[in-house]
DNA sequence: TTTATTTATTGTAATATTGCAATATAAAAA
DNA sequence: TTTTTATATTGCAATATTACAATAAATAAA
């Protein structure tokens, strides 16, 4: 053993430890820092950003874009990426769900 | 190589990661589910709710505690667990920090 | 004290993740 | 076409995670 039962828990659950999985690593954390931090989608400019190997950056870019928090779109050579508006909200609507369960909690 | 270059990137960036990481896997999301599903602290009670050995069960009790997503108190011979609620607003912050940002972006 | 009961720890095997050099692919520029 | 530029893929070594049997620890009950 040493995989994850994935298939004892619910398709929702699933999907969201997935979601917080493509969170978990301070590199892709960065990456949407940086998207963050400018008005425009990036073209092409994640590489310099991050003190990691190209391609280690495009490993952390293609779990971000499978699990639907970044978008990537081809321009030239370069690559236009920007944050899943979306997919931020399923995690915020989470959060709301778990922030309106904890009210009617003691603790 | 094979472990993650924490060192390179900021406190901050870090401690989301770990928060992150400390929802991606279903059986902790399971667990937060859980102690969300009923009204008071739940003690002792965890283990039979969940599809996996004692073991298992209190390393991952263990984890979402080390990430202060949960509390245990010990309550004779059982714990009580709940979930702290401080660490759910610095995440739900977390994520009104990205919603605030995307809304002056184009996509 | 002895016996249950509940949770934690240790050790270990299976699997997954991380990082990067080397290489491949694909489109633009020369 | 050839060269350059940007991104992806492959292969592999190092490390981390997951799961659980066996065992330990700690408290309650008998």
């Amino acid at each position: 053993m040493g995989a994850s039962k994935s298939d004892s828990f619910s398709t929702e659950q699933n999907e969201m430890a997935n979601l917080f999985k493509a969170l978990s690593h301070p590199a892709r954390i960065a990456i949407v820092d940086y998207l963050l931090s400018v008005d425009t989608c990036i073209c092409g400019d994640i590489v310099n950003e991050l003190p990691l190997a190209q391609p280690t950056v495009s490993q952390h870019l293609k779990e971000l874009k499978n699990a639907n928090i970044i978008k990537g779109t081809i321009e030239g050579t370069a690559i236009c990426y920007c944050i899943n508006p979306e997919t931020i909200d399923t995690i915020e609507n989470h959060f709301g769900m778990i922030r309106h369960k904890l009210k009617n909690k003691c603790c």
